[in-house]
RNA sequence: GCGCCCGUAGCUCAACGGAUAGAGUAGCAGACUUCGAAUCUGCUGGUGGGGGUUCGAUUCCCUCCGGGCGCACCA
């Protein structure tokens, strides 16, 4: 809504006075029911005016396009305020209860986005960085969709690199075969740890890792044979964990290992062409006329590195699909990597894709250190969602004693998984978060399990009801009930926000926002023992569309909306 | 030393350069014989310091302070 006002403003004001930088401004008005914009510009000071004067010229020049949709007024300090009339409310209330029913399309059509996430590494168990960016990856992902793009959810996990020589140096000397068959990831884990803890006395144990990660480059049987195991195990609990989570599936999935045989005629190609040089005798891509340090695609030893394969991997996406975007949910702190790669992809003409590394804040622990891997702090993805998990069932089973057992575990890893993800979702990425067992389980307020119980309860109303036809929402006049309607005609706007800034904050806020408007309405009007039946129609229409907006809503951050929590 | 991210209420977080800086939580005080109290209502409380640009700065620029991450053979 917002958006469609300030797209006609722009253009008329654009025809009326050129080519001029001006503001628009678009808070609600807090002291009026209805839906109000408002307008300041630059005119005012150009033409050494008052704002409120040109503001009034302002309205009186848009009377002729904006006059049937709204009335406008100018207040004191300049603002130019709209206030819908009740007629274009109806016709858009109702559009937007078919758009979140049917979901939206349009702008993306014919436009492929390509979005890797979580980056998972074989052998290591998935933590609560990945759980993040599973989070975040999957709802931008049906955003985009939801918008019309043709959204290819793209796994790329680490499979191949000197770790997996010290793993397979950990598995030939200490492997537990009946821990390993009981708990292959477990296992895999300990013999890490245990790698790294022994390395630390004896530096032997370092050259035995690379020798066996070279044996394993050359196609040596019984290595390939164990880091293939390895890799099977570990992307058998990888989508374990997906499926608990409930993401939806992935289009692509890949490993580095996959690009391994392309890596020698890129790099051959990147010498002859004059883009890749030795140096420190190692080979690199200058990227100085970035301001960046070099991107290094070859050891001195030989071995090829993070960067060759991604670089690989960035060339056969751009090739095969020609995506619009490509978009990375990638930790922050690999900010520097993606800025080397985005960099060399320009240099080497990969093509006109737009690369966005979307990165979020490490997760740290209470200390407001890293958590980190060798010392074992790390917190596993699959103990969060048991922990919320179990937690919302005693949360449920307390609201409803008479639960069959079955429906319990349904709705608890609903209301669970919806809070651990709403708790992630509604805040901005950028910053670090400290990690914090309350904080997440917290299903109460601004949360996720909010936002499902106000889905219920209007659901609730919605079967109670019975059949009931579109009534004329342009009656309704209760203070409580208009704020619900104009907060429903934001939603497109959150949408169309969220991806535009590749950020779920604001679409979760909203959802928010539209939920405790539910709840105010819900507390304040009776809907169901309303003698007058026009009214009660049109009520159970906003009903309805609030409902579904909830649903659809939900749905786009990935969490479930049940009938009955 | 250089680069990136961050600093807002006791705590966790919002705010395309806009109106009186919003929520949750914690604390206090209220509302269930009525569509589900996982709810609703009220009170208390804030932009790290200093400059600059602007009609207007939490937002942009400079600087200082504080925290995190990264900076050539890990991913």
């Amino acid at each position: 809504m917002k958006q469609t006002i300030k797209k006609l403003l722009r253009d008329y004001i654009a025809d009326l006075v050129g080519d001029v930088s001006f503001e628009i401004l678009t808070p609600p008005d807090p002291s009026l029911g209805d839906y109000a914009t408002n307008v300041a510009f630059v005119i005012a000071k150009k033409e050494g005016k008052k704002p409120a004067e040109t503001a009034t010229e302002l309205k009186d020049a848009l009377e002729s396009t904006l006059g049937e949709m709204a009335t406008m007024q100018v207040s004191s300090n300049g603002f130019l305020n709209f206030f819908l009339k009740p007629e274009f409310l109806q016709k858009r209330l109702l559009e937007i209860k078919s758009e979140a029913q049917y979901g939206r399309g349009g702008e993306g059509a014919g436009k492929k986005v390509i979005i890797e996430y979580p980056s998972c590494n074989v052998a290591k168990p998935m933590h609560i960085g990945h759980l993040r960016s599973t989070i975040i990856g999957d709802a931008l992902a049906n955003v985009y969709e939801t918008l019309g793009y043709d959204v290819i959810r793209w796994n790329y996990f680490g499979d191949w690199g000197t770790q997996f020589g010290k793993l397979i140096a950990s598995y030939k000397r200490w492997l537990d075969k009946e821990a390993f068959e009981n708990d292959p990831v477990g296992e895999m884990l300990r013999l890490y740890v245990k790698f790294h803890a022994e390395a630390a006395s004896n530096p032997e144990l370092e050259k035995e890792g690379q020798a066996e990660f070279k044996k394993l480059e050359e196609g040596d049987n019984e290595n390939r044979k164990i880091w293939s195991e390895l890799r099977e195990e570990s992307l058998k609990d990888f989508d374990r964990i997906f499926k608990r989570l409930g993401t939806r599936a992935f289009d692509q999935t890949k490993g580095e290992s996959d690009y391994e045989s392309e890596l020698k005629p890129i790099i051959a190609y990147l010498q002859e062409k004059g883009f890749a040089r030795e140096s420190e005798g190692a080979l690199i891509i200058d990227l100085a006329a970035h301001g960046l340090p070099p991107a290094l695609l070859r050891k001195s030893d030989g071995a090829t590195l993070y960067m060759t394969r991604d670089l690989a991997s960035l060339g056969d996406r751009i090739k095969t699909y020609q995506p619009e975007k490509i978009l990375y949910v990638v930790a922050n702190q690999q900010a520097l990597h993606f800025e080397q790669l985005f960099a060399a992809a320009r240099d080497l003409k990969l093509g006109d894709a737009g690369l966005v590394h979307v990165k979020f804040g490490m997760v740290l622990g209470e200390d407001g250190k890293k958590l980190a891997t060798r010392e074992g702090k790390v917190v596993a993805a699959e103990e969060v969602i048991d922990k919320i998990v179990a937690l919302a069932r005693k949360k449920v089973i307390q609201k409803n004693p008479d639960l069959s057992s079955d429906e319990a575990d349904k709705i608890a890893n609903s209301v669970g998984l919806g809070g651990l993800k709403y708790n992630d979702l509604k805040q901005h990425p950028h910053s670090d978060i400290v990690f914090d067992w309350d904080a997440m389980l917290d299903l109460s307020g601004n949360s996720g399990p909010y936002i499902q119980y106000t889905y219920a309860r209007l659901a609730n109303i919605l079967a109670k009801a019975g059949a009931y036809s579109d009534g004329d929402v342009s009656m309704l006049v209760e203070p409580s009930e208009r704020a619900l309607m104009k907060k429903l005609l934001d939603f497109p706007d959150a949408i169309g926000e969220s991806a535009k800034l590749y950020t779920l904050n604001g679409l979760a806020l909203y959802l928010y926002e539209l939920a405790h408007a539910a709840n105010q309405f819900y507390e304040q009007v009776r809907v169901l023992e309303d003698d007058n039946n026009d009214r009660k129609n049109a009520r159970l229409t906003v009903i309805a569309t609030v409902a579904s907006t909830l649903k659809q809503g939900l749905k786009l951050l990935g969490i479930e909306a049940l009938e009955r929590i």
